[in-house]
DNA sequence: CACTTGACCTGTCCGC
DNA sequence: TGCGGACAGGTCAAGT
């Protein structure tokens, strides 16, 4: 489930592996997956040149060199994955999920002049790749998401500002609404509400400053341990090489209901708040009404 | 109006 | 073994 981290790997992976590059062809099969006309391709993108790749929220922006931009979402099973001209076996199978490609999740095959290649994978179609003007991104794209979490300028008290736009609404259902705050998920908001010792359940405005200030730091904790790791896979994540992250090696309650709590040794349970699965220790977490 | 739920998909897992 | 149903969760539209 690509979130913050998983997103910011995979740019990472890409701006690398992609500067330069010329796209030569596309080859694309479902249109829900390539938003792209036929006139859009053989205008904007052959023979374009990538500038640079960044990442908003849980977009990636593919910059390329004629003012235009690819604006890839990932949703929940999506993969980007680069190879080329001499790694087109797989990857160290050990830390690789993805073998020979294309494969049947294949939706998208970006091929570069040095006949190197961009395969978009997504086993559920819902992920998408659209062309934008890079110019048009900042009122098109950028604007409706909330802040950066990880930004330097994004302060303690922007955080409390932005929760308080949801002030009755459980806290879980504000980390997850990408215009309050942007770039967390499912596996952060579970991990970041643990470090914080806070129900998710908890209304916003039965947060006090102490409880504000844990959640903040935890999720800039949380988040950057996560990069750190190169993300998480539960399922289908894996990094512009194919690798898998390692995250959830470290998680101290995502996925690991029925174990014990890291910090006081109780049952970690687990419950659907926001009809998401949301894993809690019910000691350190518990409901303020 | 504020907030919650369902649809979009496909692969996997569980119980019968 | 096979089959039906629940589940996984990011986002937006529709519902309460």
């Amino acid at each position: 489930m690509p979130e913050l981290p998983e997103v910011e790997t995979v740019k990472n992976g890409l701006n690398v592996l992609l500067k330069g590059r010329v796209i030569d062809s596309i080859k694309y099969d479902t249109p829900k997956s390539f938003l792209c006309s036929t006139e859009e391709v053989e205008q904007y993108l052959v023979g374009a040149g990538v500038i640079g790749v960044k990442r908003r929220a849980k977009l990636l922006l593919i910059n390329l060199d004629n003012g235009y931009s690819l604006v890839i979402h990932l949703k929940m099973t999506g993969q980007l994955v680069y190879r080329g001209t001499t790694n087109f076996g797989a990857g160290h199978p050990s830390r690789s999920l993805v073998g020979q490609l294309p494969d049947k999740s294949t939706r998208v095959i970006f091929t570069f002049r040095d006949h190197s290649r961009l395969f978009f994978n997504d086993q559920r179609k819902f992920g998408w790749i659209k062309l934008e003007r890079t110019s048009s991104l900042a009122e098109r794209v950028y604007k409706k998401f909330g802040p950066e979490p990880l930004a330097r300028d994004f302060t303690l008290a922007d955080f409390k500002k932005r929760l308080l736009l949801r002030p009755h609404s459980g806290i879980k259902a504000v980390l997850l609404d990408q215009s309050i705050v942007s770039g967390i998920g499912n596996i952060y908001s579970d991990e970041s509400l643990w470090v914080a010792k806070i129900h998710p359940l908890t209304k916003v405005d039965r947060l006090n400053d102490l409880k504000l200030s844990r959640l903040y730091k935890g999720i800039r904790v949380v988040l950057n341990e996560a990069i750190d790791q190169g993300g998480s896979t539960d399922r289908n994540y894996v990094d512009a090489l194919g690798r898998k992250g390692g995250y959830l090696n470290f998680a101290r309650v995502f996925r690991r209901e029925g174990q014990s709590c890291p910090r006081c040794g109780s049952k970690i349970i687990k419950l659907k708040v926001a009809s998401r699965g949301t894993h809690i220790c019910a000691r350190c977490q518990k409901l303020v009404a």
